[in-house]
DNA sequence: AAATAAACTAACATAAATTTACAAATTATT
DNA sequence: AATAATTTGTAAATTTATGTTAGTTTATTT
């Protein structure tokens, strides 16, 4: 095995943070997005814990945007109504958040891209808000949103029916709208990897949309959290060789290693991890 | 990698990003243009804090350019199209609920529609959100997101550049896309009406859009709350004429409707009393 | 134009929130 | 069980937000 090909994000640099986030912390989002701001001192007392507990929360929660940070409280960040979010969970958010900055250090600036749908891409979102002069386009309107906070940015929305689950763009109108782009990256969140390397999604209509996305792309990156291991989509979108880089959390199984140490896949693994 | 990495870690905080306001200052600046107008005193009466520290929020908030700080209280900001889409509320909000409710008497259930940009039709979507099997178009992200809480409705969101302002979908693809469709019924907003009767926005972008519109709808129907009566928009849309129907909330000065009367046009007054 | 009241600025005081540092408790690892 | 790592709580030092006061400016009235 020739794990020389594969990197691990972050294991010069030593931080603090890059743990999944605990229970409490998940709460917390979910009460700010509730109640749009939740005081240092109500949430101490809701949680049972001591303000200082929560403000380590606060402060961690807020580096990766998941709220605002105030004096006194949290509230919701910017390019988020509370519409959108309500009454949506993120499972391993924290995880694809560090899914999101090891990607964006990889995309320069100034470059044109593709976001993907999907709650991972939202993350990915969030780590580029930093870019300078990045031309984006996207089929989410959440991704829309949360980067169109950077007035430096030109963001494209494809066009197409929106689905009232995610607020994607799908349909035969959006892969219409997309040929006529040529990007420098896209980015695609998956439903699921099967052991023989196959990327899977769920709704037939997205993999219309990817499969045109790869076409229009020249370099694709795909972010996918572990839990995308062991996932059970069923529609095949491409097979891992076709992309260039995977970004995720944890070590692969071994079936899957073995497809991308095959091909010229590059592996990026985001928080450290025992890769026994 | 390394060199990639320098540029990009490189980059220092960027003016493109706005600072966070705290939920005070959010909700004078939703007071302020609710309003029009609020006086230091009242705000600090509001807000139970003394005249001082309002004092103090809204120089920060003249800073930013949020709104336009007088001796005595603080109004509206010179140019209200550069708010920022975050923190931005609705002028005469209460008033345009009440034209948004009365333009939605008109609509059939089951019909197609589009709908404009700007706030007066996020209240129109508000106000639509009851009806049964409407299939909307729209260039406005904000609209899109209040009508596809119904999974009744079938929303279609035109593709184009996202305006980072209000999120509206604008340019030449938007253009095009719409020239696709036929709807029932095109619901506009503008940014003023002159004395001759004329249609006015402030973007000639979203002239654009609106001519593509007029011709692919049936019904067409504006809009526009009393404020809207003394604008100053400088690009032409359409003559009042062209219309079917203006939605408002005041009896529009004699020179406006005069041109009314003139022409086919109904006139819908929402409060106090709805001339059906 | 002078008088007057209201609003503003600037400086300081203070209470609350935050940061920092460290100890205790908990959890994971060997 | 022993040890390391992490989380949490506590307390002092610091910062921030707000209120208060006195002096100045601005707007209004006569």
């Amino acid at each position: 095995m020739d794990r020389l090909k594969n990197i691990i994000e972050g294991s010069m640099v030593s931080q603090t943070q890059r743990r999944a986030f605990n229970p409490r912390q998940t709460a917390i989002v979910q009460l700010v997005r509730e109640q749009g701001y939740a005081s240092i001192e109500r949430m101490a007392e809701h949680f049972g814990v001591s303000a200082q507990t929560i403000r380590r929360d606060v402060i961690e929660l807020d580096k990766d945007r998941m709220l605002q940070r105030h004096h006194g409280g949290a509230g919701l960040p910017a390019g988020l109504d509370r519409l959108d979010y309500s009454n949506r969970q993120i499972c391993n958010a924290a995880e694809k958040n560090l899914i999101g900055k090891a990607l964006a250090k990889h995309i320069p600036n100034g470059v044109s891209l593709f976001v993907d749908i999907g709650t991972t891409m939202e993350a990915v979102a969030r780590a580029l808000i930093n870019h300078k002069r990045l031309r984006v386009i996207t089929n989410h309107m959440a991704a829309a949103s949360i980067l169109c906070e950077n007035t430096d940015f030109e963001i494209i929305l494809t066009g197409g029916i929106v689905r009232n689950r995610d607020r994607a763009l799908t349909g035969e109108a959006t892969s219409e709208y997309l040929k006529r782009f040529r990007v420098d990256f896209a980015i695609f969140g998956i439903g699921s990897i099967d052991s023989a390397g196959q990327l899977l999604d769920y709704d037939y209509r997205d993999v219309h949309v990817s499969q045109t996305v790869m076409k229009i792309s020249r370099t694709k990156y795909v972010a996918a959290d572990h839990a995308k291991f062991h996932g059970n989509a069923m529609i095949q979108t491409a097979h891992i060789s076709e992309i260039d880089a995977l970004f995720t959390d944890r070590t692969p199984p071994d079936d899957i290693t073995d497809q991308i140490n095959a091909s010229d896949v590059k592996l990026h693994i985001a928080p450290p991890n025992d890769t026994g």
